[in-house]
DNA sequence: ACGGTGAATTGTGGTCCTGCATATT
DNA sequence: GAATATGCAGGACCACAATTCACCG
């Protein structure tokens, strides 16, 4: 295990020489802006992020566990570490003799509250566990941590329905071509840095005065309406309802991590709780667009019954109520199967419906464009 | 049920305009 | 940082033949 020596150095290297914050130069860099090509620690990121819409379009992504000094942009399993590209190449080449579980990781936009830090990171196993400390022992926690588990992770806009959808890599652009993605466990994406990132985090924490508030808002005794990622089903909807496909497909783990609904056992995916949430409150929604999953509508119809609106009941026959884990599994994968085959079928180039208006149109007389009389 | 008629709607392409993002000053 | 310049994408516009639809005998 030559190659793990060679990550433990350098993570020693990480350990003995830690790169400070390049904006407060106080506390350790966690994370590395590509646009500022900076290293930053969580505190400046949010303040340098948050002061205008432009920067917070800047892409971060957790500092290379073995040079210090790059984005990292693969998980290495076997190493526990995140990389960048030359180090995962550096290690990985020489490791040939060794299979490693590598994994691509993303960066993430926008100017994420603790909440959503921490689920960015994947400490939603740290929110479970605390939440079996506080009730076995009946103790209040002074952290916010637990809340985290009713907060949804969202992943940068760029990200497309075709990339979360082809998991067999055939068109996106990942770095790491071959490498399967995240497993539902994302809780070492943050690779070393783990417990600094958890420190600063901690410190953001009682800086944040919307922690609170946050906190409220996910209560869950505020029950079905706080547990439906809101804005992500805004965004369905907008798309469904004009007849576009969505931005985004909330199905893939190595894109979204999210976090059960408060069932101490539930340890899925947010996909398939949210499934249970749609079809459990009668969440049926007239397919607008045959080959768009009416599984995904939600929200501004789960009061709507089949007996109030003809179109919901119509619904309701062609796709009945389904056992949450029949669903997720199958449901799911002829969700995607259907996409995928609508992505096959699916044409750029504009349609001439009618030959005939086409060769018309092309002879006809136009002034600065436009189709002009023809005087008889 | 069928055919005829008229009204309403649709679809076609080149150019211009507008808004947005990025680069430059 | 602010102002300006540049490039790009998407939509609007136009006339009219083709098509669709409703109605009537």
């Amino acid at each position: 295990m030559a190659d793990s020596a060679e990550i433990s150095n350098s993570s020693k290297n990480f350990e003995e020489k830690p790169s400070l914050c390049d904006f407060c130069g106080d506390l350790r860099a966690v994370l590395y802006c590509r646009a500022d090509s900076a290293r930053l620690c969580l505190m400046c990121d949010h303040k340098v992020h948050s002061t205008n819409q432009l920067f917070t379009k800047h892409t971060r992504s957790v500092l290379c566990d073995a040079c210090n000094s790059s984005p990292s942009s693969i998980f290495c399993s076997t190493h526990g570490s995140v990389l960048c590209q030359n180090c995962d190449w550096e290690s990985h080449r020489v490791s040939q003799s060794t299979v490693h579980d590598r994994r691509p990781i993303e960066g993430f936009i926008g100017c994420p509250s603790v909440a959503e830090l921490l689920a960015t990171f994947g400490f939603d196993e740290l929110g479970k566990k605390k939440k079996n400390v506080l009730r076995s022992d009946g103790i209040e926690d002074s952290e916010n941590f637990e809340f985290s588990d009713y907060l949804i992770w969202e992943t940068p806009s760029v990200v497309s329905l075709d990339d979360l959808i082809s998991s067999d890599g055939s068109d996106h652009n990942f770095q790491a071509t071959g490498i399967p993605p995240l497993p539902k466990n994302r809780n070492t994406v943050c690779g070393q840095r783990k417990e600094e990132i958890l420190c600063q985090l901690r410190e953001m924490v009682k800086l944040e005065p919307g922690c609170d508030q946050d906190k409220q808002d996910v209560e869950p005794s505020s029950g079905y309406q706080s547990l439906v990622p809101d804005r992500a089903c805004r965004q369905l909807y907008t798309s469904f309802e004009s007849k576009k496909e969505p931005t985004f497909f909330p199905y893939e783990e190595n894109t979204f991590q999210w976090y059960n609904d408060g069932h101490e056992d539930a340890d899925e995916s947010l996909p398939n709780t949210s499934y249970q949430s749609y079809f459990n409150t009668d969440c049926l929604v007239p397919d607008k667009d045959p080959e768009v999953d009416p599984s995904l509508h939600c929200e501004e119809n789960k009061h709507v019954t089949p007996s109030q609106n003809p179109v919901v009941a119509e619904a309701s026959q062609i796709f009945p109520k389904v056992a949450p884990h029949e669903f997720s599994s199958q449901h799911r994968d002829s969700a995607i199967t259907r996409y995928k085959e609508k992505r096959k079928s699916r044409r750029y180039e504009k349609h001439i419906r009618y030959e005939s208006r086409k060769v018309r149109a092309e002879s006809r007389a136009r002034i600065k464009g436009r189709f002009a009389k023809v005087d008889r």
